[in-house]
Formats: structure tokens, sequence, C-alpha cells
DNA sequence: TCAATATGTTTGCTATATCAAATATAGTTT
DNA sequence: AAACTATATTTGATATAGCAAACATATTGA
């Protein structure tokens, strides 16, 4: 058991947050060449918003990943640097309406155009049978995770 | 190319966020069943820092993928609620000893622990050589993500 | 209609991520 | 020894993550 160190980084958790930072941190770049004011969370927040304006904060944090916190400051932060504009809805005084501005618009598509490029480039050589074998083992590892305790630890 | 985001949520990228994020919230759910103020990136820097003493907190950072601003934070952390203690190392003045106090010592054999039955876990029903089929698939993203640009985008 | 409950968003607090700049010390060169 | 360069860490600023509590508005049920 001593040797949980000298394991850690032949683990797969330690591939998987390798393989994701250093996509992060490629697309980041890769973005920062078209636009230079957003992250690349924040673009991924201002295509929901956009696109499929039907979506609440909430269900676009769902499919983002994040709570309802972060999307609320992202969507401030991208009001901040005038990508979006915002509107009490008022068939539903919760909620808002969202809509772009020019720079939004414009922004939208130079992301669309980056985000293809970039995942053609970084799954160059990679087969669909492998990104199958590996979705369906993250598939069953994130049902493991969720699977209630019988006995033992909580 | 209007479908970006009806395919986001079918992507590798999806899949791998979705995966790394669920065993995070496992493992800090587990952890803190046995101790409450540690974090799991804290827990995993102070296995480091005590089992292999000899790595400068640089180090450690590339190993465990954070910045050295992120690991002084967290020693920082570690020492203010007293897992850790640190000295000037007078061989080089601008390093530090770093030493478990006895609470530290405590944690440590815990966090092995439960580190070791998180992994058994969350691993139940995956044979190696999913294993190494993902690992492979990651090492090509990464390559990919790291391939020089010949000629278009930076 | 009023109270209770549910839903959507915001705010507050703390931790981590990222980048750049600042410090401190070591090692090297002249 | 002084200047230069390299290495190790810290600090500062801003963005995001995660959780809990607060707010605002809607909806439901008595």
């Amino acid at each position: 058991m001593d040797d949980i160190l000298e394991l850690h980084h032949r683990t797969i958790f330690y591939s998987i947050e390798r393989g994701i930072k250093e996509y992060r941190k490629f697309a980041q770049k890769r973005l920062n060449s078209v636009l230079t004011d957003i992250t690349i969370d924040q673009a991924l927040v201002l295509l929901y918003v956009i696109k499929q304006p039907q979506l609440s904060q909430s269900e676009i944090g769902s499919l983002t990943f994040k709570d309802n916190a972060s999307v609320t400051r992202m969507i401030e932060l991208l009001i901040k640097n005038n990508y979006l504009s915002r509107y009490i809805n008022q068939e539903d005084r919760r909620t808002y309406n969202i809509l772009p501005t020019h720079k939004g618009k414009v922004a939208v598509k130079k992301i669309m155009e980056i985000t293809e490029l970039n995942r053609k480039r970084v799954l160059k050589n990679i087969t669909n049978k492998e990104l199958e074998q590996t979705k369906r083992l993250l598939n069953k590892l994130i049902v493991n995770c969720n699977e209630t305790d019988h006995g033992q630890h909580i």
C-alpha cells in the first residue's frame, strides 16, 4: 500500500487529468489566436446562450459541468466584455432573456470555426473504435462512482 | 458546422470532463468520511510532501498538474490546518524542509487506505485491457495537443 | 387568498487554476 | 567581488469550482 504514489502517475486518473489539462491549454491558446478577451469556458457558455436560447442558466450549467454560481459569474463577465446583453424575461421574472451583441455574434462564428479545427487536430489518428472504447470505460467509471454503498464505508 | 453544440455532449472531451469530475466528487466525499478539513488536492500534495521529501515544490507541482503558485498556497493551508510544519533548508536557502505533524502522519495513513479503496471501487468491472486502451488514446491526444504547427494557425 | 413549497438566480466564502511579476538565493562568468 | 544568469518560491490579479445561504418569483394546495 506504500506504493500509492509510485503508482499514482500510472493510474488512469492521472492520465485522464493530464489529457484534459493538455487539451484545455491547447484549446485556450488556439482560441486566443482569434479572440483575446475570452476563456474557453466562457466561449462554451456563450455558444449555448446564443445557439440554444431556450435553455435556462442552470440547464447550461448541467451541460457544461458548471454550477449555477459559475454560470452567473461567467455571464456577468460576458456582459462586461460586451459579448452579451440581458433583460428580465417578462413571462417568468425569475429568468432572463440574454442576447448577443454584434461582437458576440462575430465571436460565435470564430469560436465554432476554431473549435472544429481543434477537434479535428486533436483527434488526428484516433479511430472511432478507440473513441467508443474510451467512452465506454468512462461511463463504467461514472456508474461506479454513483453506485450507492451496500454496507461498509459511506 | 452549426451542430457544434448538438455534438458537444457526444464528444470525447465531454466524456472525459464528466468522468474526471464525477471521480473527484466521489473521492472528495469518501475522503471527507474520514477527514473533514482537507481537500483531495491537498491530500495528494500531503502524500508527496511526506512520502517523497526529496521533491521540490515545483516537482510536486509537475507530478500533480499544479503550478508553483497553487502548490505554495496548498502547503500554506496544510500548515494552517496543522498537517505540516516548515523550516528553511540551510543547504539551499531558496527551499524548505517540510515535515508532517502528528496530525499529518495520522492523516497520511487514512488517505492511503481510502485512496486504495476508492481506486478499487471505481475500477470495478474494468479490465486492464480497457485501461490500456484508454491510456493509449489519451497519450495520442496529448501528443497531438503538443505538436508544433506546420503553417496556418498558431 | 394565504401559506407552503418549488424553481431560478445571485451572493458569499474558500479553494484552486493560470499567468505575470516580484523576491530570494545559487551558481557562473569576467 | 560584481554582474549575469538560473532556479525556487511567493505574491498579485482574475477566473473558475463547489457548497450553502439568501433572494425573487412561480406554483400549488388548503
